[in-house]
DNA sequence: GTCTTGACTAAGC
DNA sequence: GGCTTAGCCAAGA
């Protein structure tokens, strides 16, 4: 079939930064989720390095809550000195989210949740 | 095209 | 839980 002027924007293939940006808009507030978990999320399965390769070339300018993401031991991935690594943890405990001898509590604040939020966000991004 | 890097992870102690 | 090692895979040089 042919494209109209109007037809742009519908089929615009998404990039792998532009899934993965919109996956961690996705986490809510007070949530914070893995980097291999936004992969999943994403569509890109085994890409967890990735993620923290798009959110490393993000400018600061685009609103996204990149302080929710960290890996996969509920540690922030940077060193524990570093001035990121502070920003990082105020922005959580801002929201609520208390780290405990440097780790957040995966059981409590992870998205999604194993048992139920994951099957309902990858069935619905199925048509 | 090859080599190195890295905001990662899972597995084995 | 911590530490090490081996896989992983895209980006940069």
């Amino acid at each position: 079939m042919k494209k109209t002027a109007k037809a742009k924007q519908r089929s615009a293939p998404l990039t792998d930064a532009q899934r993965i940006i919109g996956a961690v808009k996705k986490i809510p507030r007070g949530r914070v989720s893995t980097y291999g978990n936004i992969a999943e999320v994403a569509g890109l399965p085994r890409r967890a390095r990735l993620v923290g390769t798009v959110l490393r070339q993000t400018p600061a300018s685009t609103r996204l809550p990149w302080f929710r993401v960290i890996n996969s031991s509920g540690r922030i991935s940077f060193p524990v000195d570093s001035d990121a690594y502070e920003s990082q943890r105020a922005k959580l405990e801002a929201e609520g989210i208390e780290l405990i001898r440097g780790r957040v509590d995966l059981k409590r604040h992870a998205w999604p949740r194993r048992d139920t939020e994951l099957d309902e966000l990858l069935w619905k991004m199925d048509d």
